[in-house]
DNA sequence: CCTAGAATACCTACCGTTCGGTATAGGCAT
DNA sequence: ATGCCTATACCGAACGGTAGGTATTCTAGG
């Protein structure tokens, strides 16, 4: 049952937005009443924190770990973008409250927990950066401004996907990789062709 | 005054949110009352629209400008980003605003004229992805990659303006998009030293 | 076997407060 | 007289959340 109020909530959310969402909604559009959603959840922010915690949590911890288990940088930044896609893709209705989120004000009291993902995955994609530099893949010099693509082009495919009906194929992340590699590569790299 | 309250507005829309943000928040911070509110903007929606039609309007007329009167498409897509960048650097908060709007949900009132935005936005850059691939400087193949890069370093670039402290300085679109383009070009045109 | 109590899952009705918006009277400067 | 603004009070609807209750199942103790 909680599950079932929580999709039907992370819809609302993602469809109206949080704050234009009433607990009133939900539980009309869930089929039970306002206490049932109390007796699961502690409060509206309760519940918007169930819906991000776990996932969040678990994708933080995926890229983490693909960042210590992947020895080619190249590679590990594919997966990467790989499972911050394929996040998206599993849920998209979660993943559209989340995008709003992640893009808004940090305001609600939902803050602190987007805030500490979101300085993860900037920490991580860094990580990235820094051993690409370090490989001799990326010029240094242009380090941040790879990075910053990388991120860019993550938050335009995924744009594109929950609002544009945009596929998002499983090796989308790979060509992009590849063509921005080209791009701010180190001469010897770009010279060895890879 | 009504230039007072829209930036007040602004600045609150901004910080947490349109939905989470009353009328009688705003008119406090504006230290007007209500009906002055109400004097001069037809109600709260209005208010946001004026915060956004005029902005939105002249940004999309510049780029359409630009579109038409500069020849080569390179340099007409490193001024159509550096249009959107000054955008937001003329008024992070109306941006910041705005930004939220963008990449949330298109549920409320002001969803028209933001679909008109996003759609004469994408049009445009479609169009300039078009002429580089006739004057042979992007793959035909890559073409929509290179667009959504395009888009996508747009956003991390602005976003990291907004929220992170980062300068937006005037040389950025250039820098970048010549990374871009060493990616993404057809063979002749990265032989020819561009 | 029966019963009382605990645990779980749900409900109706209600609370105080706030929402966007409106009406009215009036003051002040030009 | 007009435009710009204030102050006050109000409207109906809605907000997130609560109080008190019922129904069902299970379990332990007599």
């Amino acid at each position: 049952m909680s599950r079932h109020i929580a999709s039907t909530a992370a819809r609302l959310f993602a469809e109206r937005g949080y704050d234009a969402t009433s607990v009133r909604e939900i539980v009309e559009a869930a089929g039970v009443t306002k206490p049932t959603l109390y007796y699961y959840f502690r409060s509206k922010e309760g519940l918007a924190q169930a819906l991000l915690t776990d996932p969040l949590n678990a994708l933080a911890e995926t890229m983490r770990q693909i960042e210590r288990e992947t020895a080619n940088p190249v590679v590990a930044l594919e997966r990467i973008l790989e499972a911050q896609l394929e996040f998206f893709r599993e849920d998209p209705d979660r993943g559209r409250f989340i995008f709003a989120m992640i893009f808004g004000p940090l305001a609600t009291g939902l803050a602190h927990m987007l805030a500490r993902f979101k300085c993860e995955s900037n920490d991580c994609m860094s990580g990235i950066g820094k051993r690409l530099t370090e490989a001799g893949i990326v010029e240094p010099s242009k380090r941040d401004a790879f990075v910053l693509s990388c991120r860019g082009i993550l938050m335009a495919s995924t744009l594109a996907y929950l609002y544009h009906d945009q596929e998002l194929e499983p090796g989308l992340p790979n060509r992009l990789v590849e063509n921005l590699l080209r791009g701010f590569a180190t001469r010897e790299w770009a010279e060895s062709g890879s």
